[in-house]
RNA sequence: GACCCUAUGGUCUAGCGGUUAGGACACCACCCUUUCACGGUGGUAGCCCGGGUUCGAUUCCCGGUAGGGUCGCCA
């Protein structure tokens, strides 16, 4: 048999369908598409679906939405969540649930060969009890010790007494059947990778190279479990981030380009990028950062682009822009532009294009919307209903001169008025807002809010 | 309890025996400004502790401490 590093990477991601997509499952996958990619070798997904108890489709749904979203495309796997659908791939099937025999003939040469017995209705797998050498890309050797445990007992159960066969068992038959020749994983399996590279030996072939990564903690330093909100990558779809921006977030987490830059376009990460790059120590999420990389990306979007995730934004928040005419939607979001970070945010940010104003922000109420202010807005109105053209630059010169007029700062007129016509503290610039909802409809909030003074 | 990994400002990191320890996020101040952002300028803040090795340790070795992981008929 031809030794791995004499082939071209292949490379899986093997998560088991049991909930949500991790974000540190997202990294782990963004990491070996990342190498595969690097090397222009393959990239595997594999689906480890051996805990029937707790398996569904699903789940299987959410980590293909998860790493489509995120631009991680595979060569090789499932093309739907359908356990028996199609797939792609010379090496399939792609799950578990689907590869019995395989699994069964393996057990069954070890059984044969005295490299494991039965016991209790399971079959469990002979290990030795020498400590293993692991020779791991990122952590280095790492010699494997039995613990107290272990060496009361260092045998594993490998197929259990219902027929079901083990993690340990079928993540090693099958990287070995589907010629994996890197495995990346995250730390949490290093201890477990002295049973793997034993059973490779029992199977006679050399096992993979391994790379074993840092984990991603919470912002306190605790584990990340899958209950902390921030763990799902879907939470992070959910409120409005750009995929480019998790992805590139993700990277820095455990790697570095070293040239002190932070923002990299995905191919330029994929030239840079390599395995033994990898830091080895633990990284804590900054939620953040992230914001700050959103914000980045969101910056230099394209129009089209940016319309659609607003008009999307606006949607999921109940807000039906279709029902404005499409200048009237595209101005209201030029407005925008550049001034929020992430998509969740817009609805709340420039929601007022699409809706009356329904309540005002309470602070600022008490604070803008008092006797003294009431001639000074209504002046400001009859100004504006004055105005022949209802642009931005003729509002400011209006607002100005009004001001003026009255001996107050702009100041003092503008935030009343944005509170009047927005219902909010900040948000676009007032004159162009002004502009886009129209003469009519803004002088007529204008006048609703006097109400309340 | 045992075994394994790790340790640079609050956070992510650059550094690979001699540096004024660099960058980014966050934070603070000021500027810009109709708000909020953006942008600009300046600033606070760091090599976990103790031993070695060395002329010299953030950097190498050992120990401690701390954090994380693993020891399942979960993956």
């Amino acid at each position: 048999m031809t030794h791995p590093s004499a082939m071209k990477p292949r490379v899986r991601f093997a998560p088991s369908p049991t909930g949500h997509l991790h974000i540190g499952g997202a990294r782990t996958a963004l990491f070996n598409w990342l190498y595969a990619r690097h090397t222009g070798g393959a990239f595997i997904l594999r689906i480890e679906d051996t805990d029937t108890a707790r398996n569904s489709q699903e789940a299987v749904k959410l980590i293909l939405d998860g790493l489509r979203w995120l631009g991680l495309d595979w060569d090789e796997g499932p093309l739907t969540a359908d356990a028996t659908g199609p797939s792609q791939g010379d090496f399939g099937p792609y799950f578990q649930s689907q590869r019995h025999a395989n699994y069964r003939n393996r057990v069954e040469a070890l059984l044969s060969r005295g490299l494991a017995y039965e016991h209790a209705g399971a079959v469990k797998f002979k290990m030795q009890r020498e400590p293993i050498a692991i020779n791991d890309l990122v952590a280095g050797q790492v010699i494997r010790k039995l613990t107290d445990r272990e060496a009361a007992d260092p045998d594993f159960v490998i197929m259990r007494s219902d027929g079901q066969p083990v993690f340990h068992l079928v993540n090693v038959v099958d990287d070995l059947d589907m010629g994996v020749t890197h495995v990346i994983r995250g730390e949490d399996h290093l201890s477990n990778t002295a049973r793997h590279v034993a059973l490779f030996r029992a199977f006679g072939v050399p096992p993979p190279h391994y790379a074993h990564i840092p984990l991603i903690l919470n912002a306190d330093g605790s584990k990340m479990s899958k209950r902390d909100k921030g763990a799902s990558l879907a939470a992070y779809m959910e409120q409005g981030f750009l995929a480019e921006a998790v992805a590139n977030y993700l990277c820095l987490l455990g790697w570095s380009p070293k040239d002190n830059r932070e923002k990299l376009s995905i191919e330029e990460i994929t030239e840079r990028f390599d395995v033994p790059q990898i830091l080895r120590h633990n990284a804590r999420f900054d939620y953040e950062k992230l914001l700050w990389l959103q914000g980045e990306y969101a910056r230099e979007l394209n129009d089209d682009r940016f319309y659609e995730l607003a008009v999307h934004a606006f949607a999921r928040a109940g807000l039906d822009t279709n029902s404005y005419p499409l200048p009237y939607v595209k101005a209201a979001l030029d407005t925008c532009k550049g001034k929020f970070k992430t998509f969740g945010e817009l609805p709340a940010y420039a929601g007022f294009y699409f809706r009356d104003v329904q309540d005002y922000n309470p602070e600022a109420a008490k604070k803008d919307f008092v006797p003294e202010n009431k001639p000074r807005v209504q002046a400001l109105r009859d100004a504006f209903g004055k105005l022949d053209k209802f642009d931005a630059a003729s509002l400011e010169t209006a607002l100005k001169s009004t001001a003026a007029a009255l001996g107050v700062k702009a100041g003092v007129l503008v935030h009343p008025c944005r509170l009047a016509v927005t219902g909010n503290v900040a948000g676009p610039s007032l004159y162009h807002s002004l502009e886009v909802l129209g003469k009519e409809k803004s002088l007529q909030r204008m006048g609703r809010a006097l109400e309340r003074f």
